[in-house]
DNA sequence: CAGTCATTCATACGTTCGTTTTAATCGAAC
DNA sequence: GTTCGATTAAAACGAACGTATGAATGACTG
């Protein structure tokens, strides 16, 4: 604690940067520098640039992953069929309170997870262990209780809705301030709004065809 | 001006690359290469890689902006206070339409979009008009008509949900396919489905403080 | 004290990048 | 047929990148 050990003060300054400027954007020598270490500590510690933003990205997503797994088994202890809002909470508010913890109030972790979600066919593609996908069946089915009448499809198309809003949190979107109110907002407002926002969303009847 | 001129076939591949792999992952090589140019081409005709990312950016919201402002003209002048939902289909849909316009049912334009309004302090930074705010500016007035009670501030987190959601429309979200269904699904099916799921969410009543 | 092991350091290598420069090409106007 | 502006082609430049290497450092062990 007194002296922080090298890897992670990588693992912090990568996460940074990672965010900031994207994979490619991000040089080792820039990481390196920002955490106040060799250039070959990348090499040394994690293998390869690749290695290092696995390791980031894991450091990210575990503790989301199983903060959605535990309020699930929360939910499902006192009842087997939670309402909608309550499923949404326990799904998009680990994205949130995860992302709080973070520095600058989440929005820089926002960032790296909407690059995670939104870079196709990249070096991002190698970190997801099978608790991601366990996590997101066990949601699945959970939602098709709830919202019985809706296809698979539509659900599935849903489910990524609140992925994305959760991850655009806090993001500046379209080049600055939006016109008429301050941001980024403040981090449990932001929250509290998604809940509200997504509730509404997953509860939609389903589509006519 | 004929068949295969050089800089639009340029901007396409440019597009393309852009939307796969990013600004920074995108060689002007492997754009050259790709529109059958010759790599001094972006140079002479669009200066710098990154007069070249503004010139496909603006070629690709100028209109769905003039999309989105028609629509909002189309809708006043029937009636001064639209319905939320109409709101949503004229703001949203064009982000659809447009999006199915282009190659590979749009999942590589939602792909790009996705870059533009999630990259920060980018080179995806410079393209911006006063287009894009003004449509946003009278969307946002438009809203707060429509939903009275709601703080500015929330209802600019609303509106940056639905860009979110318009933008992730068609990313595999991750790393591959969803569990029970086929992805990506149909571009007017996603569309219907994201008017369904984002009106239902615009609609939603203010958060209590 | 000598030894060893993990870590840090400075440095170099080979690639790839964006950009620039200079020459070649081509179609039309005179 | 020549000239001229616009475009394309080929080659090269310097910078930045990820990675690999071998020597230095320093704390703990015997």
């Amino acid at each position: 604690m007194a002296a922080p050990d090298t890897r992670t003060q990588i693992l912090d300054a990568a996460e940074h940067l990672f965010a900031e400027h994207g994979f490619r954007g991000a040089s080792v020598r820039a990481i390196t520098d920002l955490a106040g270490a060799n250039l070959a500590a990348v090499g040394y510690h994690f293998g390869s640039k690749a290695e290092l933003l696995a390791a980031v990205v894991r450091r990210v997503v575990e503790p989301i992953n199983a903060a959605q797994s535990a309020g699930l088994d929360r939910l499902l202890a006192r009842t087997p069929d939670p309402a909608v809002s309550e499923l949404v909470e326990a799904f998009a508010g680990p994205l949130f309170d995860e992302m709080l913890a973070g520095d600058a109030g989440g929005a820089r972790t926002s960032r790296l997870i909407m690059r995670i979600i939104g870079d196709p066919a990249e070096e991002m593609r190698e970190w997801t262990g099978s608790a991601e996908a366990t996590v997101r069946d066990r949601y699945l089915t959970a939602f098709e209780r709830a919202l019985p009448g809706l296809s698979p499809e539509e659900l599935w198309f849903r489910i990524r809705g609140v992925l994305a809003v959760a991850a655009v949190d806090r993001v500046e979107v379209y080049n600055g301030q939006p016109p008429n109110c301050v941001s980024p907002v403040a981090g449990q407002a932001a929250r509290r709004w998604a809940i509200t926002f997504l509730t509404a969303a997953m509860s939609a009847p389903p589509t006519g065809d």
